[in-house]
DNA sequence: AAGCCGCCCAACCGCCGCTCG
DNA sequence: TCGAGCGGCGGTTGGGCGGCT
């Protein structure tokens, strides 16, 4: 396979975008659309590569993109989502319509794995002045080290966060949400613990995703083709509605096998852990 | 006031998977 | 069928900034 090296080429030029630069590219998005990176800085004149000015646009200019704080209701999702996807930053961004996969990875990164730390060590040490040396502050440390320290891919946090609990039964080894049941299930235990928050959440984050930019920093229209558009509320609706149907007609499955809602597998100790926040 | 330190986040890097010729 | 090109993703980096000494 061909891997092109990025931002090989000479003259290309790198760091932090200048107003000028961002005008250009939005404007060029404007009028095109977004795509075609690897024509963009050829039909704009950026000295940017292809890569770059889909990470911008992505990551910066996109329109409804939120920066700032997060929100308790994002943390706790983002947590939510992270313990049961792992290091999906991507798959997770995709249920905060507003925030980007860099956003959240940076979130995560540098605010949440500090707070989850914390948390951890308050568990570890209330099992250990509760029970002394006991299983539980064992699994304790076991799961910090896997929720907080884990840096590698997503599946091994997944996967290795489930070793406190009885793992789930999946032959083929666990994997990422690209079944419909892990999301339906996460949405189902979403839905379950935090009733209107969850739905809350979800809606704050909406922003009509055809309504066009009409100031961009340097006070771009932008409008975008019918096939660009971030996911939106009636969109995770859907997908949950299509999830709800193929449970019901097919019977949960988890791991390539049926399962009654209340043998699902247990929760994780973050998850669990929200309930209680929750309660 | 100046230097140091730690934090934050935009941007970079490198790999993977998909598409298309 | 193969391989080049491209888009996407997750991990990492480093510059800027604010707080502290």
């Amino acid at each position: 396979m061909g891997r092109s090296l990025f931002c090989a080429e000479a003259g290309v030029r790198k760091g932090p975008w200048t107003p000028e630069e961002d005008f250009i590219l939005v404007s060029y998005i404007q009028r095109h659309g977004p795509g075609k990176w690897g024509s963009v800085p050829a039909n704009t004149g950026l000295m940017r590569c292809s890569k770059s000015c889909r990470l911008r646009w992505t990551n910066y200019l996109r329109p409804g993109i939120k920066h700032g704080n997060f929100t308790p209701q994002e943390e706790e999702l983002i947590i939510h989502l992270q313990s049961l996807l792992g290091n999906k930053w991507a798959a997770i961004a995709s249920y905060l319509p507003q925030r980007t996969d860099n956003d959240v990875k940076n979130h995560w990164n540098t605010h949440m794995k500090k707070k989850m730390m914390m948390m951890m060590m308050k568990r570890h040490q209330a099992a250990i002045s509760s029970h002394g040396a006991s299983s539980s502050a064992g699994n304790a440390c076991h799961e910090l080290a896997s929720t907080c320290c884990d840096t590698g891919n997503g599946n091994s946090n997944a996967s290795t966060a489930h070793s406190a609990t009885p793992p789930i039964s999946n032959p083929s080894g666990f994997k990422y949400a690209s079944s419909t049941e892990n999301i339906s299930r996460l949405l189902q235990g979403w839905r379950r613990r935090r009733p209107s928050q969850g739905q809350d959440v979800r809606r704050q984050s909406i922003t009509n995703p055809s309504t066009p930019v009409r100031s961009l920093g340097n006070q771009v229209e932008v409008e975008f083709p019918e096939s660009y558009r971030p996911a939106s509320i009636e969109e995770l609706e859907s997908l949950q509605s299509r999830i709800d149907w193929e449970e019901s007609s097919s019977g949960a499955t988890f791991g390539g096998q049926k399962m009654l809602d209340d043998q699902l597998p247990p929760l994780t100790m973050l998850e669990s852990w929200l309930a209680d926040e929750a309660a």
